[in-house]
DNA sequence: GACCTGCTGCGGGTTG
């Protein structure tokens, strides 16, 4: 008789199950269970929802610890990343370890330096890490790391699809690398994803090295009902002016979160003050009892907590977010996801649906609401006449509904992350040649692009930044920057993050503002769904000092561009050129969609002449091949303007047509283009980067050749 | 015209 997955698990584990209750194991569980204890290997565990995922890896993993302990090391990590979904974890694993000795620690930045101290002198079972944390550890523990994590079995990557196409998944698979060569046995890493983007990029993750295998199991959930509407309306020239949304969508979105808990997702921090500030006035002044509360990561934890738990116990709410509650954090079931505009991507849109109808039966229920200029005449502005957001979100909604969603992006070329890695391995080993830097970060490492010419350049970059320094010996040691950067609190992370002001009022943190662009004494702007006055500035000048004050406007954050996926851009096109009608669009949906469809018939698209010799090119392609086609003019001395969807040429329409055919010709020249695209910094640590560098990373990994020849093509 | 995530060790003083 074969041995059933149950009968696999350690007779602790067992017995466990059965105080739980559980009849059975579902069957993502006993695949796995099976892959982990019988097989060999990488395993990728994709289901959609996150219930049962986290007991398919653990049961085994736990089970095998508790049989055959690591002698003084720690058998599995488990990097997460979010400290709450660690936090959350830990809870289930300790409850998981209670029949069996096997300990569960944790390490993040908010748990107390004492209990990392017990990892580092008593070291064993299960440690849940962040990237960054791990970083910590093997930089500033050396020696402890090495027997910390020398009989490490398995590293669990929950969420692992937040990490694909990223700098800090980048960081994550170069830790990974780092870490299995601390160990003396084989590495095995057990991904959880939700079955998102592209499965093979998860599976050529996982495979660390060339030869390794890595078995996917996939649990696909039934078809889910999804009741969908997509709401347009016209906005004044009020609206316009104050930038505000119109009355008619505020009104109708409180109107629709009246009957139960709702989610409405809102395409900036500011967009979520202003509109949960309005809608909890247009619902007090209606006697309405439905409450509106704004979450988003400029607030503080503490109120994000309060919004979460009340979001879990009452029903009567509505909450306005950014994608702070897209993914992770459990509020349990939602009645309604609304999204304000077109979403930022078609994954985004996958992701903030699903958090509606999760209990069996129910069905999703999802509403986008879009606010279009009124511009229905031809002396209107001739983009405004496209009514282009419409489109896009139309354009994203028929993409989700046929099951499309974008796959991650590969860097192939990601210097900055690179010096990371470098600073973080010289501190590690405390220094090092350049050869075997090279080998372990690169030749077999996160970096296999990275060829030995290019990363001797770098090297040398780097010390004349004074990052490195050589030593008569050859080796690498850390530099007078170097030094600082490694001791600086920023290092550990890979990507990226502006200053920030905290906001106080009384003991009680609000939030934080960019120092930037922060309020000065005086001055009034919403935070939390409240309006505030700045009384003072602190004596350090690190907070600000708020009371309450009506008449605050949204403050202002700082953010970078949106990024859009070329197949999105092209179902754009296809729907302005075609004549389908859809559903789920509302009347003034559609009466806006068929406007547009005229205006484009009057212009000689792709170019859209805007009069005052300037003339719109609108390729309709990815973002990546729209820099590439921007660089293209740059390269033929043309300084093209506009974003998203358009490029703004300052000719008019037969000159701009010339000017795209005469600059056509650089395509053939990468790296010509490359020295046109700006920014040139991109990535955290480029500004310690010279120019050469800049222009090969962005010639490898910054241009999309193949999307702005199609651009051009069409244009034919 | 965007959003999100993460994060020291150590020395010195005080208290029980």
């Amino acid at each position: 008789m074969t041995d059933t997955p149950y009968s696999l698990l350690a007779p602790g584990i067992q017995r466990k199950l059965y105080d739980m209750e559980w009849s059975e194991l579902r069957p993502l569980q006993k695949c796995a269970i099976e892959a982990v204890l019988k097989g060999t290997g990488h395993v990728l565990l994709a289901a959609s929802t996150a219930a049962g995922k986290t007991e398919a890896a653990f049961l085994p993993i736990v089970s095998q610890l508790s049989e055959n302990p690591p002698e003084g090391s720690v058998g599995a990590l488990a990097i997460g990343p979010l400290r709450a979904l660690l936090d959350d974890q830990f809870r289930r694993l300790e409850d998981l370890c209670t029949r069996i000795e096997v300990p569960v620690h944790r390490w993040h930045g908010d748990v107390a330096a004492q209990k990392k101290h017990v990892v580092l002198e008593r070291p064993g079972g299960v440690l849940l890490i962040t990237p960054e944390s791990l970083e910590s550890l093997l930089v500033n523990h050396p020696g402890r790391a090495r027997a910390v994590l020398a009989r490490l079995r398995f590293a669990v990557i929950d969420e692992l699809h937040a990490f694909l196409g990223t700098e800090r998944g980048r960081q994550l698979l170069s830790l990974l690398h780092r870490v299995r060569r601390l160990g003396a046995g084989d590495l095995r890493l057990v991904g959880l994803s939700a079955t998102l983007g592209d499965l093979g990029k998860a599976r050529d993750f996982l495979a660390l090295s060339p030869g390794d295998g890595v078995t996917v199991f996939e649990e696909k959930t039934g078809e889910r009902e999804l009741l969908f509407r997509l709401h347009a309306y016209e906005k004044g020239d009020d609206d316009v002016r104050e930038k505000r949304l119109p009355q008619a969508l505020l009104g109708d979105l409180v109107d629709h979160c009246r009957n139960g808990r709702s989610l409405v997702f809102a395409s900036s921090r500011a967009q979520v003050e202003t509109a949960a500030a309005a809608c909890s006035g247009i619902a007090e002044k209606a006697g309405l009892p439905v409450r509106f509360h704004a979450h988003h990561g400029s607030l503080a934890r503490e109120i994000r907590g309060e919004v979460e738990e009340a979001l879990r116990a009452r029903s009567d709410l509505a909450v306005l977010c950014s994608s702070t509650l897209e993914l992770g954090i459990d509020v349990g079931k939602v009645r309604l996801v609304g999204q304000i505009g077109a979403p930022p991507s078609v994954a985004s849109l996958v992701q903030r649906t699903g958090r509606s109808g999760r209990r069996k039966g129910e069905p999703a229920r999802l509403r986008i609401y879009v606010a279009e200029s009124a511009a229905s005449t031809e002396d209107a502005a001739p983009l405004d006449r496209l009514h282009l957001e419409l489109v896009e979100a139309i354009a994203a909604s028929t993409l989700l509904l046929e099951g499309w969603i974008e796959p991650p992006t590969t860097a192939t070329c990601d210097l900055s992350t690179l010096t990371q890695q470098i600073v973080g391995l010289v501190a590690q080993e405390g220094g090092g040649k350049p050869d075997v830097l090279h080998r372990e970060l690169c030749a077999e490492g996160a970096f296999p692009d990275i060829e030995v010419s290019l990363f001797a350049s770098l090297l040398r970059c780097l010390g004349k930044a004074e990052i490195l320094e050589q030593m008569g010996s050859g080796d690498l040691i850390l530099g007078r920057e170097g030094e600082r950067l490694r001791t600086s609190l920023d290092f550990y992370g890979a990507f990226s993050s502006t200053r920030e002001l905290a906001v106080r009022h009384g003991p009680r943190l609000i939030g934080f503002l960019p120092v930037a662009v922060s309020p000065a004494p005086g001055e009034t702007f919403l935070l939390a769904g409240k309006s505030w006055r700045v009384a003072a500035l602190d004596e350090e000048g690190a907070a600000l000092l708020v009371v309450p004050a009506p008449g605050g406007a949204a403050p202002v954050f700082l953010g970078g561009g949106a990024e859009m996926h070329g197949r999105v851009a092209r179902r754009m096109r296809e729907l302005l050129e075609g004549e389908a009608t859809f559903s789920f669009v509302d009347d003034t949906g559609a009466r806006l969609l068929e406007e547009a469809r005229d205006a484009c018939r009057s212009f000689p698209l792709p170019l859209v002449p805007l009069g005052d010799e300037r003339t719109a090119w609108l390729p309709f392609t990815g973002s990546r091949a729209m820099e590439t086609l921007r660089a293209m003019l740059a390269a033929s001395g043309w300084m093209a303007t506009g974003r998203r969807a358009a490029l703004i040429l300052p000719l008019p329409e037969g000159r701009a047509r010339k000017a795209i055919d005469d600059a056509a010709e650089h395509l053939g020249d990468p790296a010509r283009l490359a020295a046109h695209v700006r920014p040139r910094r991109r990535r955290k640590h480029d500004p310690l980067l010279d120019d050469e560098l800049l222009v090969i990373s962005i010639e490898r990994d910054g241009l999309d050749l193949e999307g702005a020849r199609e651009a051009l093509e069409i244009r034919q």
